[in-house]
DNA sequence: CGTCTTTGACCGGCGC
DNA sequence: GCGCCGGTCAAAGACG
């Protein structure tokens, strides 16, 4: 009696342990459908979105008319890599029709060092004196440009490796960005009380990744990490993200410099009529040493605050890329299942999105035009918006570092979930994007979730 | 005991 | 050439 009681509950747990392990292996493979779904997934979404951007840019580009582009500098961010807009877009429609061959040219052309990244901004000079610096700058330029076609030496010139700088609010030392970084070494940066950290990445031994991380002097819940440098190794989601941006900004620059020897960057910057903070900072001292010097620097901005759409002038970045958010915040908290369940957290996120959008339609709808509209300006921004887009989507891990004090509650500022995301209707970069998450919120309920 | 952080020393680039 | 400054190295200590 009491032996068929013993061995036939030892059968039981041998065989509950063997579904356990057949499940186990099931919900692995799922997992790993999933997330090659989820990237090939994302590779076609963007791949469409940069597909649009060049059959509408090529499309405006023939419609355009002088008076739409003064009426646009109004209302208009506009993105300029180094270039002219009214040029631009005869640039643009030429890529329209060689965009292999541009891009192959933009792959050889990483050594010039010559770099603007200009997003239309803030800028503190009167439209006038700024043309007239940015002209005498321009011929300051032209006669580099003329020096530099001579002798050659510049395109010999070691370009410094890319970097892209993170603003973002988070009260812990470090952001969690997905990746292991070992801290090598600390130093007091001139014009900053604060330390500055360096952390190299330790994911991969050999891996080249470094990244700087230094409190801003100004506001010290800001925390700026610098990125330098490509992962010679596969990354989880979230570090991907951060990896991708990076990559994206570091390509924008390569792209953008074989052009900036365009003045009209400069008078572009100087139409700085918006209060959207997709901007660059314009400093007349540094725009110089920008032009001429490789200064290989993206700042993305993730700070919600309009007022740190301007760095202090001694920032060492070159340029900024600031995400518009905007000026919510609140905090919106995600339990924790939300972000374990890949599923519900993206639903989550496209609900959160969906009442951000209802709750601020005004700017929402005039950020989404903005972002639009830069991005039809200049398409490799679709890259670099996409990479922010997801990096704030996988700032999950981030959040849960910075803002995990309640308990269990993780905390996400509505800022960076909701406001990022153009919302605007009649946008067709937001139909891409809201048809992405409704995919997402359907597919659901399913099995397949999209999200990692 | 291994791993990680701290911190002073060192090195190279750049401006004067 | 010299000094400043940013970036890196490496020994020592802390920690789990």
């Amino acid at each position: 009696m009491e032996e068929k009681r013993v061995s036939s509950i030892s059968f039981e747990d041998s065989v509950t342990k063997g579904e356990v392990k057949e499940e186990n292996g099931r919900l692995k493979m799922i997992t790993e459908r999933v997330e090659e779904n989820y990237h090939s997934l994302q590779l076609q979404f963007f791949d469409i979105l940069t597909k649009k951007a060049f059959k509408e840019v090529v499309s405006d580009s023939a419609t355009n008319t002088i008076g739409d582009e003064t009426e646009e500098e109004h209302e208009l961010v506009s993105l300029c890599l180094g270039r002219n807009p009214s040029k631009h877009n005869k640039d643009v429609a030429r890529i329209g029709n060689n965009s292999k061959n541009k891009v192959n040219k933009e792959n050889e052309e990483f050594e010039k060092p010559c770099l603007t990244l200009g997003l239309d901004s803030k800028c503190v000079l009167p439209k006038e004196s700024a043309e007239e610096t940015l002209s005498s700058i321009t011929q300051k330029h032209q006669v580099k440009v003329k020096n530099s076609s001579n002798d050659g030496s510049s395109d010999q010139m070691p370009a410094k490796r890319a970097r892209v700088s993170v603003r973002a609010r988070c009260d812990s030392p470090t952001m969690n960005d997905g990746c292991q970084w070992r801290k090598y070494g600390q130093k007091i940066a001139k014009g900053n009380p604060c330390p500055r950290a360096y952390y190299r990445c330790t994911v991969a031994p050999a891996c080249p990744v470094r990244k700087q991380v230094q409190r801003c002097a100004e506001d010290l819940s800001i925390l700026i990490t610098t990125y330098e440098g490509t992962h010679n190794h596969p990354l989880p989601f979230s570090a991907s993200a951060i990896a991708s941006t990076t990559s994206a900004a570091a390509s924008m620059l390569i792209s953008g410099s074989s052009e900036s020897h365009n003045s009209s960057f400069f008078k572009n910057v100087s139409t700085l009529h918006t209060g959207v903070c997709l901007g660059q900072q314009f400093d007349q001292s540094r725009a110089t040493k920008n032009v001429f010097l490789p200064n290989n620097n993206v700042t993305l901005d993730l700070t919600s605050s309009a007022s740190n759409t301007l760095l202090p002038s001694n920032t060492s970045s070159a340029n900024l890329f600031t995400m518009p958010i905007p000026f919510v915040e609140k905090t919106h908290i995600i339990r924790p299942v939300m972000l374990r369940n890949s599923s519900s957290w993206g639903k989550h996120f496209y609900e959160e999105c969906m009442r951000n959008r209802t709750l601020h339609p005004p700017k929402d709808a005039f950020l989404a035009e903005t972002i639009t509209k830069a991005m039809k300006t200049d398409p490799s921004l679709h890259s670099v918006i996409a990479a922010a887009v997801s990096s704030i989507v996988g700032q999950q891990g981030y959040s849960a570092s910075c803002n995990n004090q309640e308990g269990s509650e993780i905390l996400i500022p509505s800022t960076q979930l909701g406001s990022s995301i153009p919302f605007n209707q009649s946008n067709k970069g937001y139909i891409e994007i809201e048809g992405y998450f409704k995919r997402l919120l359907s597919s659901s309920s399913g099995a397949g979730d999209m999200l990692p």
